[in-house]
DNA sequence: ATTTAATCGAGACGGTACGTCATGTCTTCGG
DNA sequence: CCGAAGACATGACGTACCGTCTCGATTAAAT
């Protein structure tokens, strides 16, 4: 299923086949290749929609009439590979699988790194940011489906909330990928997911 | 204890001569202030180096030789309130004071919201980065305290990192500021402790 | 004949492809009509590009598009006035009515002043040196063209060289304009033409 | 003796030996200097004030204490070495030598060019300009000299003005250096001072 | 076959901010 | 009082990217 629908401007709901020349798929397509090209060259805050109009041999006045920004140009190019969803049978293997595959997409794969980007555009775009919000809320449902299939195996104490489980796991990531201070590796994804499952404070 | 002192370029440890014209605490003062003024009407990225002058009547010039550009000022002016160290005397008292009071300080302080652009900036310019993890290093020392004193007190399950405690407590935090997703209110802080304190497995 | 070709960054020879919005003529004539209308207030050195951009409304990205400096644009919006080409039917009438023209040229119209700093600019920009002497040679052509005429009336000494006079007509005349120390007025061009006429050494 | 007193500010009446540090020979001195080497590498434009303060080790403030900007410094360093005064005998020798001693001084003595800027300065500085007629002046006596003594020995014309010869004696020169569009060779200055003592007219 | 209309490329445009530079003044300390 | 050091306000510079606009040329479905 494709991405970024509400920046994206046009994809209406119904082609309605009026008369006109039809959307070039040619120049979608060159768009988002070049983008991605680029982004594994340039970090985010170095591409800018000129560069990519040169380089695609797209307009300027063609990539706006499809998408609003480059926020929402990239939206699209950089979020087309998914995380895998894991399903390893235990909870603990099933969230640092996940985390791991989290590490792994922005390590191996340069253009994912323009997430941060797009972190940043949605800060202060309250229109992208509901766009944003979308996306990672796909990426988000991966671990409520984690948590909620634990629950069905009883893996999981009573009263506790997927969403804040959710929000735990993702905030470990994000704090570490934004702020940088310390690496995002295995040990981390397992270290994170052994404190969450036992708990802080001792019990028994 | 001053902040932002890195990215700040003088400051220098020792005063060393003291020929030439002093430093001007009234240009020194009035950039940070009209930086506040500015941030609680703007957004981050809608304030500019050169309306901060404007306003200021400090040259470009000036602010220039004295901060390396608008993330270095505003990291600044907008850091300076500073978010309480709480102890209540209990680990769960601890920390949902702790993120209760960086909740506050978002909500009620409209230049903290600075936070926002002062990370994005960070996220493409290491040199700053670097400042920034200074920053944020040493309100994340907050956290390490509530938790290195928990342990004291017998309130600490063993092996129990103080480093990913604090990337939990933080990543929650910034999960929701970033993204958007759900409001941060106390309802929230009390979920994440009480879900970090118990673990999310079963036990006993 | 159109003047300032050089600089001016445009003006293709062909106007080959017919793609792509076309130059605007209102943004070209906006920044010609408002350099002229500064310049018979402001001296060339008090005018800047900043100020014609926000005078004309046409963007600094523009101007600067299509002329490369300040002198470029002054270099066609201040000489678009003509030096009458005089033909009075002798040597000495054409030297005088032309010296004469120069002098209420820059006497009577004020942007004709700007060649001062035109001047100026070219004594250290050898790419708008060599435009300078383009424009100059035009003018200097009217010398040229009255010494030939006066040669073919047989009002020439045998052996004296057009370019010379020039040399000492223009000379006489960019000499008491740029240094000031005398009026540039119909007695010096007398004096000047009557001198040079006659020679200063006495004969037979 | 010494040139550029007007605008220099000091070198008062009466010394007056009033109290306070007295003005240090050293300073001036190295202004000077440090001004004639820059010049040696550096066109005018290219030269600023700060960069002889900072290398001749002489602060700001007291650079502007004793002149009042650039044109000041340039004028007293760049005009010291004198234009020699020809005295060969005949009207025309002299002229031929005194335009030759001018070629030879800008073309041999790079600090000598910067007498382009120190003349663009004057177009758009009253005052300075008022110093540079001094100056100019002063070279314009040597002129006038050679003319007053060729009358002397009955080589002028009746009825000639020496302030007009010296006009079109500088004339020409002025007008090939700033404009550039012939070489100062001695061929000029002969073609020059023969076309000016004949006349261009046909005579007896 | 001919309209019709939305597309495409090229690229110029106004706007806004950037970070740098030179000028001439000012402010301290020490000689 | 002078000199060195150097901070300061002013104002211009030329560049960059943004998102909009204006062209003539394409391209198919609808006439």
């Amino acid at each position: 299923m494709s991405r970024a629908e509400a920046t994206n401007r046009a994809n209406p709901a119904t082609p309605a086949t009026t008369a006109g020349r039809p959307r070039s798929k040619r120049a979608h397509a060159a768009v988002l290749e070049t983008t991605r090209e680029l982004l594994s060259t340039l970090t985010y805050d170095q591409l800018s929609v000129d560069r990519i109009a040169a380089e695609s041999g797209v307009s300027k006045r063609t990539i706006y009439r499809w998408w609003s920004n480059k926020a929402a140009i990239v939206m699209e190019a950089a979020t087309a590979t998914d995380i895998p969803a894991p399903d390893t049978g235990t909870l603990r293997g099933d969230l640092v699988a996940l985390l791991v595959g989290i590490f792994d997409n922005v390590a191996t794969h340069r253009p994912a790194q323009a997430i941060r980007g797009l972190l940043c555009e949605a800060q202060f775009d309250p229109a992208f940011a509901e766009d944003f919000r979308g996306y990672i809320g796909r990426r988000r449902q991966l671990c409520l489906e984690i948590v909620i299939r634990a629950a069905a195996r009883h893996e999981l104490r009573a009263g506790v909330q997927p969403e804040i489980v959710a929000d735990l796991v993702y905030g470990a990531y994000w704090n570490r990928f934004l702020i940088g201070h310390a690496p995002l590796d295995r040990a981390f994804a397992e270290q994170v997911v052994d404190t969450l499952l036992a708990g802080i404070e001792p019990h028994g």
